[in-house]
DNA sequence: ACTATATTTGACTGACCAGTCAAATACTAT
DNA sequence: ATAGTATTTGACTGGTCAGTCAAATATAGT
């Protein structure tokens, strides 16, 4: 009974995402999101309580159909090198389409939200601060893997070298939004990223058609 | 002739540091910055001609007194891995020192005002993009004497590395700021950076004991 | 047709925003 | 003292901001 559900809400979500991610928070006000998304502001305040709070949203949903494309690339029949080589493409493929798209390099749209409100705003924080989380461990588990098959050595320090691989992509593509240019994005992101893991010399040329290979270091 | 010059700008730009670092450029606004300064917004606009000019010129600023620092780091006569070992207790200080004083995490301010406004103020990316370039031919000018002095390969790739240093640091100071917590960044810092350099064995507990070593790789 | 409920609308508020300006003031040199 | 200049002041503007709300509307079940 009652008026049917609409897409609204995901409309709004899904509109929210492409403004601040282009932009910022603080650039892109409630008004605009409406605009882009044909949607009066009476409708937004139905959905959401705050502007915050659909930011919020807008992560969470963002980084669901993210964290899709992430599962498939870890836990489908590759090897770990190869997930991380298709890692290391898939970062900088999302850049690239951003950038054809919006016509400038976006960055990370968690980290740098996050960064943004980090002093304002707790709840955008704390989700920021989540989704590093929830990305990590998905690192972090083929990096067992890797021990356990003996590609890396027993002592490694998987919880600290999973962070590490976030931090390091996370400063390469912020980098690259801050100078708008995606040329070093794609030369180095896969470089440091088996440079942080440990594993150098796995890095050639033709970095795709790598296998399982065992090398201690 | 004529009334003689004050620290009122010198104060605005302190100012304005100091709560767009802990804040972000869009949540502070130029009232804020004026009444934190105790300066009157007509005298903001007598010295500035608008927000974001007063942002470049503050991150001017702000980068010259650490840039006078790294210098000092870097030209002293300490050994090139000394400088690096510095470098990176130097900058968990300074956050550190941030934290103390304003109760948080503050990150990059660079970094973070480049990233917010780099798809709306070109000025600000800009300025933020000639910052990084900056430090970046800091740290190339020590690679190079450690080339020089055998302590790299010869074939180091100076250029990529420098910038290597810089994403390395960001990215984890940014995501200091996103988790509002420093023990990453104390425990990693020196770590991912000597890895970068590609001197990772010269990392040991008492680091900053450290003297000029050979080691290949 | 009617009723209950889900959704949309548009007009509204009060606060805040960046930026303006003419007048006032404080100082220096003469 | 006075004239000239650098600086400060405070009141102002018009626009934009996040958020509110009562009324309108659309739909489903009865």
């Amino acid at each position: 009974m009652g008026r049917p559900p609409t897409d609204t809400k995901s409309k709004l979500l899904l509109t929210a995402n492409d403004l601040i991610w282009q932009s910022s928070y603080g650039n892109v006000s409630v008004d605009d999101i409406c605009n882009a998304a044909a949607i009066k502001k009476g409708s937004f305040y139905y959905y959401f309580s705050s502007k915050a709070e659909l930011a919020v949203a807008a992560m969470e949903q963002s980084y669901l159909s993210y964290e899709t494309e992430i599962d498939n690339i870890f836990s489908s029949k590759r090897s770990p090198i190869e997930r991380f080589d298709a890692l290391a493409d898939f970062v900088y493929e999302k850049q690239k389409q951003a950038f054809d798209k919006y016509g400038r390099v976006c960055g990370c749209p968690y980290a740098s939200l996050g960064s943004e409100m980090a002093g304002n705003e707790e709840l955008i924080q704390k989700k920021a601060d989540e989704i590093l989380h929830r990305q990590g461990n998905v690192f972090r588990q083929t990096l067992q893997e890797m021990v356990d098959a003996g590609l890396l050595p027993m002592n490694t320090d998987i919880s600290n070298t999973g962070s590490q691989i976030i931090t390091s992509m996370l400063g390469q593509v912020m980098v690259a939004r801050i100078q708008n240019n995606l040329n070093n994005l794609k030369k180095d992101l896969k470089l440091s990223l088996f440079q942080t893991i440990g594993l150098e010399t796995h890095i050639s040329g033709i970095s795709t058609k790598l296998q399982e290979q065992q090398d201690g270091e």
